[in-house]
DNA sequence: CGAGGTTCCCGGGCCACATTTGAGC
DNA sequence: GTGCTCAAATGTGGCCCGGGAACCT
């Protein structure tokens, strides 16, 4: 829990910045994005009031608190008397905002200090950009990133139009602000939407298809966990899987006919007590008794979903950045009938492959920036097949045009 | 069941150069 | 102990390639 800004480490941290994975009070924020133009891109937003560690998504208007994707999933599960608690999903920013223009974005935060103006920041605040959650449907629709192409999930939204930010014009009024849905209910937030099966698409376990790249070893998934998640049960299951159904992946030895329980079963391992898929898989004793047989590959592509977030270890929260797990996390399952809003470009979907493959990369490798400098050098660094070539001479890659020079 | 061929994945190396580190005075 | 100069070492990201594992015939 921070419970300190992760900068100074003396001021109560009140926004997020995903770049940075850090909590920051205001006066760090403008200090530290206003240092370069890069920086000036970082997304922010509000710090969950609850776990006061991850990025608030939406405001709860009942409980008057900014919650995370998890604390709002908890707090707000559709068991819990909560359920029905209107929320609004929250904006996040990007440039270098004045605290009047904070108090605009977030008029329900009351308590947004004053910040001494940046001297860095005048161009900063005219690069400033808002991103509204409520606005994410017409972005994706219009062909933006959403992973699975549906404008479904208002939370997950602030994820990718976070990563994106729309960049608006400050003049004058200094932000460009796109309208609150503040009337929007618990019901478009949540899963008052009826649940859908999903059938999808042929190639979706397929190398290209997103979900071909969720085989994490790390990830161990107990099919009953797999159940909960889903909110569907093993027959349901079944749907998910293609025209032929889970057979296809599950090729049971024997399968008395008509015996729906012994063929649910047949989803699971046969040391049934939440054994992960690949421990059921590499165990050899677990494979004489099991009855299911599945090529290792296949078998880690399907199960081994990227659940790593769920495990006990770390908290969900933990791993909101992955676009899939937060996905997942939603509970709700982001799929949705075909319809015209679902069917994205290719361009789109594969720039959101890019970018969970590039999170994932990150994730994975945890790699600690001793010197951001140095990073920020790289980043703009011009290429020729991956490295770095003499300032002048001709390259085929430029992180920041993304053209080529010849 | 073993051998040979194919496919896929992962890790290391490479590049330029600003920054950092350490030695010497 | 302090301050300065200079040379050497370091680190940064994207791409390519080789080795090994997994899979198929």
């Amino acid at each position: 829990m921070a419970a300190l800004c992760d900068f100074c480490g003396e001021q109560r941290p009140m926004v997020y910045c995903r770049s940075d994975s850090a909590s920051l009070c205001l006066s760090c924020d403008r200090n530290v994005h206003s240092a370069n133009a890069l920086s000036r891109r970082h997304t922010r937003t509000l710090l969950c009031d609850r776990c006061a560690s991850q990025p608030a998504m939406v405001r709860c208007l009942v409980e008057n608190a900014s919650l995370c994707q998890n604390c709002d999933w908890n707090g707000h599960s559709t068991e819990s008397l909560a359920a029905g608690h209107k929320r609004q999903p929250i904006s996040c920013y990007s440039g270098c905002p004045s605290s009047a223009e904070l108090s605009r974005i977030w008029s329900f935060v009351s308590d947004i200090p004053n910040v001494a103006p940046e001297p860095n920041c005048e161009q900063g605040i005219s690069m400033m950009s808002i991103s509204d959650s409520g606005l994410s449907n017409q972005d994706n629709a219009a062909g933006d990133g959403n992973l699975l192409g549906t404008p479904s999930a208002t939370l997950m939204s602030d994820l990718d139009t976070c990563d994106r930010p729309l960049v608006g014009s400050s003049s004058g009024a200094g932000v460009n602000l796109l309208p609150l849905a503040t009337d929007q209910t618990a019901g478009s937030v949540d899963s008052t939407t009826p649940k859908v099966p999903y059938t999808p698409d042929k190639d979706m376990f397929s190398k290209d298809s997103i979900y071909g790249d969720f085989c994490v070893d790390d990830a161990d998934l107990a099919f009953e966990n797999y159940e909960e998640l889903f909110g569907t049960s093993h027959i349901q299951t079944e749907q998910l899987f293609d025209d032929a159904g889970i057979d296809i992946y599950f090729e049971p030895k024997e399968m008395p006919a008509g015996n729906s329980t012994e063929q649910s079963k047949l989803t699971q391992p046969a040391n049934s007590n939440a054994v992960s898929a690949d421990s059921g898989m590499s165990n050899p004793g677990a494979k004489g008794d099991s009855s299911v047989c599945i090529p290792v590959r296949q078998a880690r592509s399907i199960l081994s979903l990227s659940f790593s977030g769920l495990t006990g270890e770390s908290s969900a929260g933990d791993h909101q950045d992955c676009v899939v797990s937060s996905l997942l996390l939603m509970g709700e399952p982001p799929w949705q009938p075909p319809g015209p809003e679902s069917s994205i470009a290719e361009g789109s979907r594969d720039s959101a492959i890019t970018r969970y493959k590039e999170k994932k990369k990150r994730r994975k490798f945890d790699k600690k920036i001793r010197y951001a400098s140095r990073k920020a050098r790289a980043d703009v660094r011009k290429r020729v097949k991956g490295r770095f070539v003499k300032a002048g001479e001709a390259y085929d890659y430029d992180p920041l045009c993304q053209t080529r020079s010849y």
